[in-house]
DNA sequence: AACGTCACAGCAAGCGCTTTCTATGTACCT
DNA sequence: AGGTACATAGAAAGCGCTTGCTGTGACGTT
């Protein structure tokens, strides 16, 4: 039914083995052989069984990229770039690899099921992206799992996610403290005083970190933090709109407003707007990450720029073993503000 | 080194045979076997092997989706309600299937190479995303690929992509074409009689079936079509900033701008505004697709909404074999006129 | 009491490929 | 010429799992 090696190897008159040699090259093979073989691959539309070949090599071409939620650009800019340097098909990588990108739904079940799976598939790679679930026993378990994955040979790459110390997984994290707290200066710096925060879910390390930096501008600058200026949502536009408006109602003395991300920065907008506020006038807005809609929003976002492609690039890079990994295995990436037009001094 | 079914089979004193039945799960095993089994596959941590596993019962569990381009949310939408209904880990879904997304960046080669690669490792089932690539030769080997996988038994389901006819795959078809003409007939409708358009790649199903709907509309009302007014680009905000200045100096009097698509309109809304016209007293301007922030764009977006995510899931399921393929096995989905701020009568 | 019937469990033969080791020319030295 | 070295090709042993077929007791039947 199937063609398989053998017939290959029966149609160009040579050795399975040799058949073998010719397609993974790296084997003397005489030019006039090899030639007769391709053409039998050729002629009998012959396609390698991947599970087969998986299984006598012990290794596989599989490179698995874990997202939190794939509809989210913050995702797919990333995982684009990394699939980018990955090779896939087509890519400047020689061997070819089949990168897949996991949806993971944020769900902390689903994370570690997909990395068995991968595990099961003997992966030859994982990155993982965006921020980790601060769960106590989830992250045991996650570590120990990327752990058993590294030991196995798959390289492990964090990407936008917070180091696992002794797991063996290489670490390029954004530096989400930094930017939240050079954010939520520029606003100080504008004269404000009374800043919202709609902040992402709770147990996201990203969520915590962002938070942590604008609480640390604000103690930084003598200001005292009222918790009704805090609302938790998801990290999209609907959540972004709701808490907003919540804000409104606990305090609609506050002058500014900032975001968890861009989308939900996006969603306090309208919320604002729908309220009769005008951007910036009376309430500014901030968000993070600088997805490539902020800029179109009107006024334009003021946010903090993450270098997504440059750092899923780089991942991949280093997943696929063509970039040294950073000093002590954990790089630092920094995220860079960028001052807009939804972003003023406070009336009065 | 790692742990093989036999060591299991060992601890638990019975034969690989059970052992795979246990895991497997679809042959009688008495409780207290399984049971002990299940404890020995516990204490080992044994973790199945997926190749092995794959080759001996010639199927695996892998299910590819391919996208044009990962990092726009249209795809990333699709593929995430695809996911969600390939069960993926997790998903309600009863076996465990690895639903994969691949990044084809619209190359010919690698939408081919990234097949084949899915052919290889004989997955379960391939769903593709988008519109397809208009090139004779291309098309012809693309068919022959779905005609191969679909003849080895994995499902190909072409979601928001043209049909395929004799190939075996089930379409569900996006009606670009009745979208795209209502879209503009509305525009006609307020009065438009000078509208340009700003189109995508050329060689896309998409770019043309949008276009065809378009010209349907003007022809229906007797209006002449200027080649001027027509711009292809890339289906991304710059080009679509790029795209509109053309228009603008190609013909300074239109009142009308229609975009390929949600992320070209604003692009071409960011042009117009920068070139001081306002919208929609100035120029009307219309989107496809409705993609999440198109709401939040000032003013909203008047556009087609497409079911992506309704139209993903209805995929998934048929791709897991859980629903009905519709009749013919294709089915054409509508789209819905979303009329929004950015669309109005041209100044009088 | 003898004999089908079942419910389980094990045997063993692959699945299609990779790779080590070995065999065979051929070329090159001295 | 004899011998060593090298370049190629083949034989064969698995890789770890699934599954058709074959036992083997326990049970029910007549």
């Amino acid at each position: 039914m199937t063609v398989t090696l053998a017939d290959v190897a029966a149609r160009a008159q040579v050795s399975p083995a040799t058949v073998s040699r010719v397609l993974n090259g790296n084997y003397p093979v005489a030019a006039s052989t090899r030639e007769r073989v391709l053409k039998a691959v050729d002629e009998l539309d012959y396609v390698l069984n991947g599970p087969a070949s998986a299984l006598a090599a012990a290794t596989s071409d599989l490179v698995g990229i874990l997202v939190n939620d794939i509809a989210d650009p913050f995702f797919g800019i990333m995982a684009s770039a990394i699939q980018g340097e990955i090779g896939g098909p087509g890519g400047r990588a020689g061997g070819e690899r089949l990168a897949v990108v996991c949806n993971t739904g944020g769900s902390p079940e689903r994370e570690l099921t997909y990395l068995t799976l991968l595990q099961r598939q003997r992966a030859a790679a994982v990155v993982l992206t965006g921020g980790a679930i601060e769960d106590a026993p989830h992250q045991a378990a996650m570590d120990a799992k990327l752990r058993k994955l590294a030991d196995a040979g798959t390289r492990v790459v964090l990407c936008g996610r917070p180091p696992a110390p002794g797991t063996g997984a290489i670490a390029l994290t954004f530096d989400n403290r930094g930017g939240g707290r050079e954010l939520t200066e520029h606003l100080i710096g504008l004269g404000h005083r009374r800043l919202g925060y709609v902040a992402g879910p709770q147990e996201r390390t990203t969520t915590r970190h962002r938070l942590e930096g604008h609480r640390a501008a604000l103690a930084a600058h003598g200001i005292e933090e009222d918790p009704r200026w805090t609302v938790h949502g998801r990290y999209d536009r609907r959540s972004g709109y709701e808490a907003a408006l919540e804000l409104l109602r606990r305090d609609p003395a506050l002058t500014a407003v900032v975001a968890a991300n861009d989308s939900v920065a996006l969603g306090a907008c309208a919320a604002l707007r729908d309220s009769g506020r005008k951007i910036p006038d009376d309430v500014s807005v901030a968000g993070f990450d600088d997805l490539p809609f902020s800029i179109d929003a009107v006024p334009a976002l003021t946010t903090v720029r993450l270098p997504l492609t440059e750092a899923g690039a780089r991942a991949g890079r280093i997943a696929m073993g063509r970039e040294e990994p950073p000093p002590g295995d954990i790089a630092s990436v920094r995220g860079e503000l960028m001052v807009r037009g939804s972003s003023g001094a406070p009336r009065g």
